[in-house]
DNA sequence: GTATGTTTCAAACAGTTGTTTGGAATTGAT
DNA sequence: ATCAATTCCAAACAACTGTTTGAAACATAC
């Protein structure tokens, strides 16, 4: 049992790193099991499929990113309107984030990353997947901002809410390109946390106008 | 000559759909061909290579849209410091925007989800050919926030401006799929038109916090 | 030690990919 | 009408894809 374990989380790692660098039809299971140092057939036959095995990928990271997020909220969803300050429930949501990379190096980048490709998938079955089982916690996130700004409408914080995914999305699951153009052009560098630090207060602004 | 450029621009409308629905590596040289009803081996004939073939896509958009935005940098940028504020800034980048959809059906969408690919490949030549061909007018347009705007870093006002490019490219990309998720759930149906003007203050906002 | 179930592995499978080829069709100029 | 250049096209190419197979290696229990 310890064997498969190490075989399965080797090939899930080499995956989720794969996946994040290239992208899901441009990495094959040859790229992975090699990376992984694992036999080709042991994808097939631990998971069922490329398939299943970036849907494995994706329930790893979201199990823990859900979990934190949703006790996040149940508290924020105690507090009375007035105290729903736009900051804060950024906040519920940026924590859970940072989290995940004491786990492990880099995860953020990654997470991001999966998801804006996931999120590109237009027609398929991932994005079909990450909304269905995770669209909840947005619903309760619109319904925060709601209580917390009852002056904007629905559509309103509907679509700020989209905006402000954007722009998380983009940047940090880009951020080690943008470092590079930010280093080479203005000589400074910054960490993904400095990153996020400087995002809060754009986005509350914008989720405030 | 008039029967190659009906096939080559055939090759440029086909595949500039297809690879914004489905990405670039998930779509066929065949399925290009099929679709825009010429033969397989024209691609090759015309365009050289598939790679080459995305470029082209690329070039076509970026033309018409880079022009129209220069002009009106040219424009801003012989206004004084007082006048450059942030909602002015941003239907600079808007209007040529807007103009794009003006000439083509949906062209918006497509031309943010083709963006959003290409910054997604991570590894790839297509990130290079689309910075280097063009980000000097990100770098003109950093210099105006940064004189209309005088107390922000400049720091600040790059990375601002990426969350900025976010937004636009996540929800203007996607707008289809989120159109459907706003009507079912909120029963409101917006254009992509709709869904700039809301973002404008939004952004805004966000640019001056 | 034998038997049972699980996991690994090399090899092969059928299908798809981008690209090349050499000849046919078409074009435009003289 | 003749010639040369351009464009088209069916066919084939080698390389790569995800998946399956059946036997070998391993582990676990009796």
């Amino acid at each position: 049992m310890t064997k498969t374990e190490s075989t399965k989380s080797r090939i899930l790692d080499a995956a989720e790193q794969l996946f994040a660098e290239r992208g899901f039809a441009e990495t094959s299971l040859r790229t992975i099991t090699t990376r992984a140092r694992v036999n080709l057939a042991s994808v097939n036959y631990h998971f069922g499929s490329k398939k299943s095995l970036i849907q494995a990928v994706f329930d790893r990271f979201l199990q823990d990113f859900t979990k934190e997020l949703s006790l996040e909220l149940m508290t924020l969803e105690q507090l009375e309107p007035v105290q729903l300050e736009a900051e804060k429930l950024l906040n519920a949501l940026i924590k859970p984030l940072l989290s995940l990379n004491s786990r492990r190096d880099n995860a953020i980048s990654i997470f991001m990353r999966l998801l804006g490709r996931a999120y590109a998938e237009t027609q398929g079955h991932l994005r079909r997947y990450v909304t269905d089982k995770y669209g909840h916690v947005l619903v309760r996130f619109t319904h925060l901002f709601q209580k917390g700004y009852p002056s904007l409408t629905i559509d309103q914080i509907f679509w700020r809410l989209h905006y402000m995914l954007g722009s998380m999305i983009f940047t940090l699951g880009g951020s080690e390109a943008l470092r590079q153009i930010s280093q080479a052009d203005f000589n400074r560098d910054l960490g993904v946390e400095d990153v996020i630090k400087e995002m809060v207060p754009f986005l509350a602004a914008g989720m405030k106008a």
